[in-house]
RNA sequence: GCGGUCGUGGCGGAAUUGGUAGACGCACUAGCUUGAGGUGCUAGCGGGGCAACCCGUGGAGGUUCGAGUCCUCUCGACCGCACCA
């Protein structure tokens, strides 16, 4: 296409996408090489669900990263820009249930049909490293490492109380309840007693919690997030003694955990959790105490009730004796509202100080004693009734420690019970306890990697010996009944045991999707190994990630496992570093209007006909004419059918102006809404760019830079380059609503300059116009790639923009040889002086002082000083 | 309850991090084109006032020559955690 035939002609984006793309595939240029010795920039978006269909927060998603990608590559590095698929979990079982489809035939549908929407993308993506996670070739290496991570002891096999989801059949992390619910499913979610297996996260809980200070460049909210999360406490373990003559075993002392150890003259009462050795030894021989505690155990399966729940308890009649004093005896209950799995699972109650434990004792009138006093106030007229006392203050009714602060009196306690000895033992010890639990990963499940493990009734558990992996799903199995296939098969779990070769049986859990996810970002560095996961070497040169994108909603689940994969994999020698991600951004959600029709359905945007503006918009059923009411701003989701398919978007305006689109108007981070109007104004503005660029094009520039420019083309020429300087400043930053303004702004400088132009333009001036394109076109490369390649070529470039370098910036364009400086008179703005760039502060006063406005504010009152901000302002007080 | 983020025109948002508030886009108004129906161009667009000017970044104080930006209090919206001793 001439440049010439531009001018009047629609750029069709369609058409001219598909060649571009086509183009690109075959020269191969997003390919990435190993052992490139250029910097290397390893940019990764979160790898989707293979759910069958892209969504529009997948468009934001990956042009972000594209963005990134194709900018990084013109700016020298070599980039390692991967897409691959979360295969594996519940939805193709359901698929299977609903629609009698196999669940890896349905995988692996909707990853053809949705690896062509992003083809149509125009991503710059390295194909040729596309990994999923439900395939032998990847899977095989997570058996392998779990055998590994088994062997480094950091997978451990244990009964404990799980979280069970009797929508879904399987047990849930602790990550993946909600409210007390599935997350997937949103099933109340149940307790049971069960033998899984477990990643020992908590083995690295400080280290998680530390390392969270070296993440620069990843959002405080999400390293605030983690912090609560691992939920770090320091505190004193303290030994009760117990009273003989009161216990039902033969326990003569109880361990709690304490992190106010200072409030322990405040002491009313001890309380064990309902599940602790001790009230279950009670309940034995208490069968009132035994109905309380299956009361409490009914009411822990529905965590939603917690929130309303009572504080109750029962009193066993066990005496504890005061650590301070052999006279002082506490009575020990059995509370609901004691965790078994935090600390040791019982306490020392003092209600002065804590919410809880005032509920509980006034509940049942053990009274409190408060023991530190508010800054200020008078002991004896301190009194506490429904409101404990959280405050630092000065300790009060507590004999050795009155008078000291909190921190000195917990000091002082831990001394002392340190010191103080029973049975070879300190009768207290420091203690640091975290809130993160162990990583249980058994998913009664059969779209999942199957865990690597066969159960031998005489060698017990026997992991699968190298040659037996992978240990692959079984094709032929049957979704007819509720629970997990790989149980019910007829013959897949039966092995003999590799090491005594009786007859034995496989494991028929699967792991978490969770793990999956958790190294496929080092599986991309060496996808094409088939002995290791990744190499060191591979590993060494692309990781960690420097720009990793994605949703909030991963803030903890999958950012924390990835972390401690990576330190796992460290340990077995695999990688060697702790961080996986070095850059986290976290971006908005796409949103978008809703709509009613009377009836109360939900409407999808695509049906709804919108007049008026403002408050006279009216929204009505395209087919009817029905009144359709206008609803609140939302997520879109299919609940509420406000979706808008991005195929529909890129069919009816390309993929360049959904791209321009979910990058202009919004901060990044924060939610975008989807307008029609906003699609519009992007698609005006993809051809506007095509005409401006046809109007430079038709321009006949020397072939040489010409040695002088007039004011208007320096004009022009400093535009560019401010723009330019702009535009790399806040790709580099991720602002990608900014770039969208500045390239706005430089266009519109080029459009204006070139209405101006009334006859052929003069040689500097061409020049000049010629270079504006040439920026221009490279800058919106990033976010409209085809269309800038299209501008490119009909600039007469022979190469793709795709691979061409990112322009340099001429510094001298960007300081300007004379400044108009805001002159405020007693800080209002009341006129401007211009001034020499290198113009001292002596000269600025002297021009300003000359100023009608200044003098005339100056008659009848002094001069009391005048502030010259060099670059910025002058401020006249008088 | 605890922790956090954020409040700027009709709307989305800018503001060089304490220095001309409202860049850029959307919507709207007027005019000119185009011509049949998602086009282009020009001008306007925070409020008040004929004007000089005055007011204006949720609200009230404060620091400063100067505050959208910093401090205190307060109101509102959103997010995360939630019996973790």
């Amino acid at each position: 296409m001439t440049a010439d035939s531009n001018k009047n002609e629609r750029y069709n984006g369609r058409e001219a996408e598909i060649r571009w793309q086509k183009t690109w595939a075959e020269r191969g240029i997003f390919a990435t090489k190993n052992d490139d010795p250029r910097p290397k920039y390893y940019v990764l978006e979160m790898f989707p669900y293979p759910s069958g269909r892209i969504h529009m927060g997948h468009v934001r998603n990956y042009t972000m990263g594209d963005v990134v990608a194709r900018y990084k590559r013109a700016m020298g590095n070599a980039v390692l820009h991967p897409m691959g698929w979360d295969a594996f979990g519940m939805p193709a079982e359901n698929a299977a249930i609903d629609r009698k489809v196999h669940p890896k035939a349905w995988t692996y549908d909707n990853i053809a049909a949705m690896k062509k929407q992003l083809q149509s993308m125009g991503l710059s993506l390295d194909w040729a490293r596309e990994i999923a996670t439900c395939d032998p070739a990847y899977y095989k290496h997570q058996q392998k490492m779990f055998l590994d991570f088994l062997k480094a002891g950091l997978v451990e096999r244990k009964q404990s109380k799980v979280n069970w989801d009797p929508v879904d059949q399987t047990v849930l992390a602790n990550e993946q309840v909600i409210d007390g619910r599935g997350w997937r499913s949103g099933a109340e979610v149940e307790q049971r007693e069960l033998t899984q297996w477990f990643f020992k996260i908590s083995d690295y809980s400080e280290d998680l919690l530390e390392a969270l200070d070296t993440l620069g460049r990843w959002p405080d909210k999400v390293r605030l997030m983690q912090k609560n999360w691992i939920g770090r406490s320091e505190g004193l373990l303290i030994r009760f003694m117990l009273d003989p003559a009161t216990t039902p075993n033969k326990d003569t002392e109880l361990e709690i955990f304490t992190t106010r150890p200072d409030t322990l003259f405040g002491a009313k009462f001890m309380a064990l959790s309902p599940d602790h050795p001790l009230a279950q030894a009670a309940a034995a021989k208490n069968p009132k105490l035994a109905a309380f505690i299956a009361e409490c155990k009914k009411m822990g399966t529905a965590q939603a009730e917690i929130d309303t729940a009572e504080k109750l308890g029962f009193d066993t009649g066990i005496k504890a004796t005061h650590p301070f004093d052999p006279s002082w005896r506490l009575p020990v209950y059995v509370a609901n509202f004691i965790l078994m799995d935090y600390g040791t699972g019982a306490i020392f109650g003092c209600p002065a100080h804590d919410q809880r434990d005032l509920e509980f004792a006034n509940k049942y009138g053990l009274g409190n004693t408060p023991v530190v006093c508010p800054p200020g106030q008078d002991p004896k007229t301190l009194v506490i009734t429904n409101v404990p006392y959280l405050e630092d203050g000065t300790m009060i009714n507590s004999r050795f420690l009155d008078g000291m602060t909190i921190e000195r009196a917990k000091e002082e306690v831990a001394k002392r019970l340190e010191r103080e000895t029973r049975g070879n033992r300190p009768v207290a010890q420091r203690q640091v306890n975290y809130r993160l639990r162990d990583w249980g990963i058994s998913r009664q499940r059969y779209w999942g990697c199957p865990i690597p493990i066969i159960h031998c009734d005489k060698c017990g558990v026997v992991p699968v010996p190298e040659k037996g992996l992978p240990v692959t799903l079984p094709e032929d199995v049957s979704f007819d009944k509720p629970g997990n296939p790989l149980d019910r098969h007829p013959t897949w779990k039966n092995v003999n045991c590799p090491t005594c070769s009786g007859p034995a049986r496989r494991e028929t859990d699967t792991m978490d999707t969770f793990v999956d996810s958790s190294w496929y970002f080092a599986r991309f560095t060496d996808p094409w190994n088939d002995k290791a996961p990744t190499t060191p070497k591979a590993a060494d040169e692309w990781l960690p990630v420097d720009q990793y994108i994605g949703g909030i909603e991963h803030a903890i689940l999958h950012l924390l496992y990835s972390r401690f994969f990576t330190r796992a994999m460290r340990k077995c020698g695999m990688v060697g570093l702790d961080e996986p991600f070095a850059g986290l951004f976290t971006q908005g959600m796409v949103v978008h209007e809703t709509y009613r029709a009377k009836s109360g359905d939900w409407i999808e945007p695509a049906d709804v006909k919108i007049e008026g503006t403002g408050s006279s918009r009216r929204a009505t059923l395209a087919s009817t004419g029905e009144p359709v009411e206008i609803g609140s701003i939302e997520k879109m989701s299919k609940s509420k059918r406000n979706t808008v398919d991005p195929d529909e978007i890129i069919s009816a305006y390309g993929a360049d102006t959904a791209r321009w689109f979910v990058l202009s108007d919004s901060p990044p981070e924060r939610d975008v809404i989807w307008t029609e109007e906003g699609v519009q104004g992007s698609w005006r503005f993809v051809q506007r760019l095509w005409r401006l660029v046809g109007e430079i094009a038709d321009i006949k520039a020397p072939s040489a830079r010409p040695a002088n420019f007039s004011d208007e083309a320096m004009k022009i020429r400093k535009a560019a380059h401010r723009a330019l300087a702009r535009v790399s400043d806040d790709v580099d930053k991720l602002r990608f609503n900014r770039c969208v303004a500045h390239i706005y702004e430089l266009a519109n400088a080029l459009g204006d300059a070139i209405g101006g132009i009334e006859k052929v333009p003069g040689e500097g001036l061409a020049w000049a116009l010629r270079e504006a394109g040439d920026i221009l076109v490279r800058l919106f490369h990033p976010m409209m790639p085809h269309l800038a390649e299209e501008c490119w070529a009909a600039l007469g470039h022979e190469t793709l923009v795709a691979t061409e370098a990112w322009p340099q910036v001429e510094p001298d364009l960007l300081v300007e040889g004379t400044i108009t400086l805001p002159v405020q008179i007693n800080g209002k703005k009341r006129a401007e002086v211009t001034v020499g760039r290198d113009a001292t502060i002596a000269e600025i006063e002297a021009a300003v002082l000359a100023l009608d406005e200044v003098k005339k504010a100056l008659e009848g009152k002094s001069l009391k000083k005048v502030i010259v901000v060099p670059q910025r302002i002058v401020n006249v007080v008088v």
